[in-house]
DNA sequence: GTCTCCCTCCTCCTTTGGAAGGAGGAGCAC
DNA sequence: GTGCTCCTCCTTCCAAAGGAGGAGGGAGAC
């Protein structure tokens, strides 16, 4: 370490921390950073409350953060480190290209947001170029981004009552079904269906079941 | 390779060709299987149709398969797999836990069925027992299987026409629709969505698409 | 050949869903 | 106070969905 004067710019490596519930995953990912003297990995967590605890007490330059995850998920443990800690930079890291998840993990303050399929060499990249602040999007989250940009009020927010009605839709519920459960007259839960699918640009409750599945509203189990 | 008389039991290494869909975990596959020396990865695959081809080519002993992948799923690769080379052992490696995944992976023909978050050291096992031609369920999936087992007939097998009818069920087409996309009669489609009700013990098309969607009949985009 | 399953289409009927319109009250911002 | 949104409920009307039952033709199993 004496006389490379002209060979590596980067003085010292850019410690990571890794964030993923596969394990296999982890290890892959440790194995992959390790074939660049660029990165150090000083620390792992399996879930969002492990990765703030080790975020915390390692104080890493980048964290590469699963967004799906068990305990917390992803959005809320980015959320709450880049509050704490906001010169820690965050990439996330998902198999799944969905619409509200790239938008949640940006707003949240994810520097970088790129698929699992991605390579190495992408991957490389995106770490050492959000080490610097700057911000690295896959070219697909990119396109999914200004098509929610470009039209926000498809989804103009339903109010708490139609979003609580979208959820029992989204059960398979009948309006009458719906009404016994919400504590309201079938009446008022064909207005709050008619008015999700108005807002949402639908035309049946079978589309606004799957809308709700799509935004993640509830979960399919 | 000449007087390693009394070290290492398997005198060649099992070789191993890695399916999925994600560049980073194929890698990082990799990098964990070089770890041991009973391993060689001789071939690497994005889906399922590249799975069958490089599996036909390289002749491996052991596929490590995700069943979630784009243009052919797992499940299908592996049927045609086994079919085909039957001596060629399957481990299915995935990160969900789903049922159906489970039933069909092992009805296919699947040696092993791993979740991503298992270990390496579990995953090493899996290997070497399914090119023992032994069987290793993760213990979770296990109990999955025998609860589908005690309860088999919920879930009669749809027809053909029927099967394509709940397809676009899920969709949120109406039976107008359906009908059109089908180059059918309205009043057909209304009945084989019937028998789709009737025998999947549903009461309406939203809890058939529900249905559909859980299955893995279609996906949510 | 028969038998069976599937696909197709039909009628008759009831229930559900959805559109369009109005309307009263509660809560909040100004 | 006024104005606004939201929640609630109402009526009317029509379309869509779904149940029950029957029926003909085709393909494969026997």
């Amino acid at each position: 370490m004496s006389d490379n004067d002209a060979l590596q710019p980067p003085v010292e490596p850019i410690r990571v921390l890794l964030v993923d519930d596969h394990n296999v995953v982890r290890q892959g990912l440790k194995m992959v950073l390790s074939l660049e003297d660029d990165f150090e990995v000083v620390g792992e967590a399996a879930n969002g409350r492990e990765a703030i605890e080790e975020a915390e007490r390692l104080v890493p330059h980048v964290v590469l953060m699963d967004l799906l995850m068990p305990v917390m998920n992803g959005v809320e443990a980015i959320r709450s480190i880049k509050r704490s800690q906001p010169d820690i930079e965050i990439v996330a890291l998902t198999s799944v290209l969905e619409d509200r998840l790239v938008i949640d993990a940006v707003e949240a303050g994810a520097a970088a947001y790129l698929l699992k399929e991605t390579g190495p060499e992408t991957l490389f990249e995106a770490i050492l170029a959000a080490s610097r602040g700057e911000v690295r999007l896959d070219p697909k989250a990119q396109k999914r981004l200004v098509r929610e940009v470009r039209t926000p009020e498809m989804r103009e927010s339903l109010t708490a009552r139609e979003t609580d009605t979208l959820r029992l839709v989204a059960r398979g519920m009948t309006n009458k079904e719906i009404a016994r459960e919400m504590g309201v007259s079938e009446v008022t839960v064909k207005t709050h269906v008619s008015s999700i699918l108005s807002k949402l640009n639908l035309h049946s409750r079978t589309q606004a079941a799957l809308f709700a599945l799509k935004e993640g509203l509830v979960g399919l189990d």
